[in-house]
DNA sequence: GTCTATAATCGGATAGAC
DNA sequence: GTCTATCCGATTATAGAC
């Protein structure tokens, strides 16, 4: 039974490359991550990232194409009772911090945005739309407050995963619960 | 009369190296601000810049040792009914991103924190120590609470003045106030 | 004190053999 | 599909003339 046609393919090398991308845009952002890093990561060579993906630009693109569907985080946040909408937008906001993949993306993106305009208008797009121009549709919360609701989680993200300033960034999930849902659902009752 | 003696000597060049390189790394951040650019920027030579600094990263720390009184700030923001600390702590936040000169060193600061460890540190002890540490010794709040609130401030510079998110990025201190001070007061108030 | 010139690296991108 | 070799631009840093 001898194998005939193509081997497995390439298939693997390319993913192996985008979680390589991912891990190295999250760990120095966008100008900090360099194609050779990239490929010595993922035990290829750089050449091969460029076959792939063309350029970096179109790599950090395709790192931060996400395994998340804003849409349908949108609708969980917004089933449920209203009282509630804060606690559970946090928890959403934790949990996908807390996913290995999410949250190299995420990490990638935060830690590009500074220094990245395409990051930083990525950032921005994502905000608007994804979260902010839903829940404030669907709940009537003011831009201004929502946008400042926004600004809070960034911070967050910033203070707990990026700089990790202590006792925040090792305080478990529930206790961070506790302090901060009560802020989040003050923002969205305007 | 002819004039005789050094003429008025490198202190103004040294000076203006250094508002250059507040611009610089306030544009760019650590990693894309470069010596070129800064010398460009003053009007003299990249060797210059070396000459007086040494190298990049002491040009850096140089930009960052910023015209502000921690102690003084903390002073102000204690300064008054305990009711409204939220509110005086974030108006001076707002006065400090107002202010030409400590606006610059800021917006360096957490233009590289992402991507510079020197940076992130910087920020990380300035959260300790001038501002964490003694509000929270003065007013007793717990050190959970303290660090959210400095998130919050972190991501209202992140997404005010950084990525700049409509509306929040050109709404008046005043409307800000309103809607962001009674949050801080809320964090305060354990 | 200020400049020119240049050394030493490093990074992205491409061409082309296998 | 994968590799080697290489070009080209940009950057920090230094040596040394004036």
């Amino acid at each position: 039974m001898a194998k005939t046609g193509r081997r497995p393919g390439p298939t693997e090398t390319r993913a192996h490359i985008l979680a390589a991308a991912r891990a190295q845009f999250g760990a120095h952002g966008y100008d900090g991550a360099t194609i050779r890093g990239i490929a010595g990561e993922a035990g290829v060579n750089p050449s091969l990232v460029h076959h792939f993906f063309g350029s970096k630009d179109q790599v950090f693109a395709a790192a931060l194409d996400f395994p998340v569907d804003p849409g349908a985080l949108v609708a969980t946040i917004l089933a449920g009772p209203r009282a509630q909408v804060g606690e559970r937008l946090l928890r959403m906001f934790l949990a996908l911090w807390g996913a290995p993949e999410p949250s190299k993306a995420f990490l990638a993106l935060i830690r590009s945005v500074s220094t990245n305009e395409q990051a930083a208008d990525l950032l921005r797009q994502f905000l608007e739309r994804a979260v902010l121009g839903r829940v404030t549709e669907a709940l009537g919360v003011p831009r201004l407050r929502a946008t400042a609701l926004a600004a809070h989680l960034v911070g967050l993200a910033m203070v707990r995963y990026v700089v990790r300033v202590e006792p925040l960034a090792s305080a478990p999930d529930e206790e961070l619960i506790a302090v901060v849902a009560p802020v989040l659902q003050h923002y969205l009752e305007g």
